[in-house]
DNA sequence: CTGAAAGCGCTTACAG
DNA sequence: CTGAAAGCGCTTACAG
């Protein structure tokens, strides 16, 4: 592949500038001191040849790749959507690209790919672990710095970045118990997540601390599985007035399918969802939502990550920093509230 | 660095199972005969010495990374989030990883991330080309295969694969026009961009081919200057009575705009947007949409980009596939048609 | 403050 | 059908 010739090395500059090429590659790094001069002769050099440093031969030395990693488990989900964009900016304005992949919280799919990032000698990883730590193993043990995301690593030295899952519910919840309401109904699924067995918890603790009983539907993933459950609550007589849904995908179910069995919200039926929505204010009865702050979720999330990979922050015996984020009560009318926003 | 000793490499694995180093290298990638029984014990030993392979080296030695770039202006946007999903889901299942940019409609940015890209040594590049394509030259100069989505890429041999923008709108505003209205505004932004002007030039075709003056109000990009417009337009006495807007952010803002005015969809004023939104059949009058096939755009792209990496299809000479995917016209009620869905 | 030499782990002609 | 040697482009101790 002779196409290569016109591609200039290290080598190339150095006889171009005149300087060794060692000079060349602490100039390009900014290591170790290079004259003044030099450097300038380089910079023309470099320009002039249009050189660009090779990273598989820098990776293949024993640096890192100029890369990190992000583990979701959709990409097309919004709110991980939003997570992978804020963390990808991050990433490129410190000069790194991002690899991102989504794991179809399919373990093997995800192992896969765990394998294939180590193949490329990633500098660290953002993942949302859909499952037990042992899994990315493989960058743990060459010591990649790990961020988890929206959950925790448990059994890594992994940083992780979370919200206030549990407290956004019971404020959420509360409210809805403020508006009088008795019977609430808990509607969603992966409950076995860390986020949504927290918002669970949280609105257990709402419905007991009013001495109300908690009635949770924690298996409802589909659409039709969650109109099946609504037609099956609204037979009773003393069925509930209210439901709190757990995510962003399961309150649009809740919505769906209330629309299609013609309930009115919140006049029969109040609801408050956890994640808010792209056009939730515009809805006939305006969303009232617990929000979470995705964008800086990433945010904190990439800078805890560069921070790693500066060797800001030491790993050794270190179990990682725990951020908790605080997310944001949205009142807008289908909790009962009348102003919309 | 000397953790590095504990990596196996081919050497370790050619030792291991009794063959010389080429053997395990013909082995993993598959090129050249290995006798079953070599095969075999080779497979044994990499199992035995967790050998993966290094991709540093192996692009050092001249092949391309397994690694595909995804530039994209906006990675939150939900259109090109489901575009980047749909490629990323292929590539993993070709054995790549996928490096996904947001340009964010900055230039500069967008150079750098290509020529990050090129310093990868990246084996294909999918690309929404919001600038010159003199932009990406770098990869072409590499012959790196490219696919053009959403927009083409002119002056490039890149495959392109994108909607009937046109057609669609000409069926979206036609509808409209059956409905009996005589004034329809035609909103959004990006003008400059094909499928922006494709579409403008659809709603044109079908305004003129009714007879119809059109009102292109082709720079309104964010939520103020949308209320500002509508609120102009209202004023008069013999205002639109209809919208079409470009794309999704436009709906929204529109969307937005028309709840703070007070003006009841479809009654007041009938809509039809470009591009279909989370929530659309929900809201109070269900909206009325041009469906993009985001996801098999994607895949399309992907498809095609695979095809060129494996070399099945040739470059030379040749100005690429064109592929044109269909829309959808979704009917549902802010049109002014009675039944939603 | 700067340079020459060695080597990272792989694969590609070339022999055999 | 299989192997030994060279080299991809870079950076890291080590001298000077």
């Amino acid at each position: 592949v002779n196409r290569k010739s016109s591609i200039a090395t290290v080598a190339d500059v150095a006889r171009a500038a005149g300087v060794g090429a060692i000079t060349v590659s602490r100039a390009v790094n900014g290591n170790g001191y290079v004259s003044e001069e030099k450097r300038k002769r380089i910079a023309v050099a470099i320009k002039k040849l249009g050189y660009r440093q090779n990273q598989a031969a820098r990776v293949l030395k024993g640096n890192r790749a100029r890369m990190i990693g992000v583990i979701i488990p959709d990409l097309a989900d919004s709110f991980f959507g939003k997570c992978a964009s804020a963390i990808e900016s991050y990433a490129a304005s410190h000069g790194y690209m991002t690899l991102i992949v989504a794991s179809n919280r399919d373990r093997r799919l995800q192992r896969r790919e765990v394998d294939m990032m180590v193949g490329q000698n990633i500098a660290g990883l953002i993942v949302v672990p859909s499952f037990p730590a042992v899994d990315i193993k493989p960058l743990t043990e060459m010591s990649v710095p790990i961020v988890a995301i929206d959950r925790p690593a448990p059994g890594t030295a992994a940083d992780e970045v979370v919200v206030e899952n549990l407290e956004g519910s019971k404020v959420a919840v509360s409210h809805l118990i403020d508006h009088g309401h008795q019977r609430i109904a808990c509607v969603g699924y992966d409950k076995d997540s860390f986020a949504i067995s927290r918002r669970i918890q949280g609105y257990v603790a709402a419905m007991k601390g009013a001495r109300l009983k908690p009635e949770i539907y924690d298996e409802v993933s589909t659409l039709d599985e969650t109109s099946k459950l609504l037609r099956k609550l609204l037979k009773k007589i003393d069925h509930p007035t209210a439901i709190f849904s757990l995510n962003n995908v399961a309150t649009q179910h809740v919505l769906c399918a209330l629309r299609h069995l013609g309930i009115s919200v919140p006049k029969k039926m109040a609801l408050i969802g956890f994640d808010d929505l792209e056009l939730a204010s515009l809805l006939p009865s305006p969303l009232t939502v617990v929000r979470q702050p995705a964008l800086n979720l990433g945010n904190q999330a990439a800078r805890l990550l560069f921070d790693r990979i500066a060797g800001t922050k030491m790993t050794e015996g270190d179990f990682g920093v725990k951020l908790v984020l605080p997310v944001e009560f949205v009142i807008r009318s289908s909790c009962g509230c009348a102003a919309g926003n």
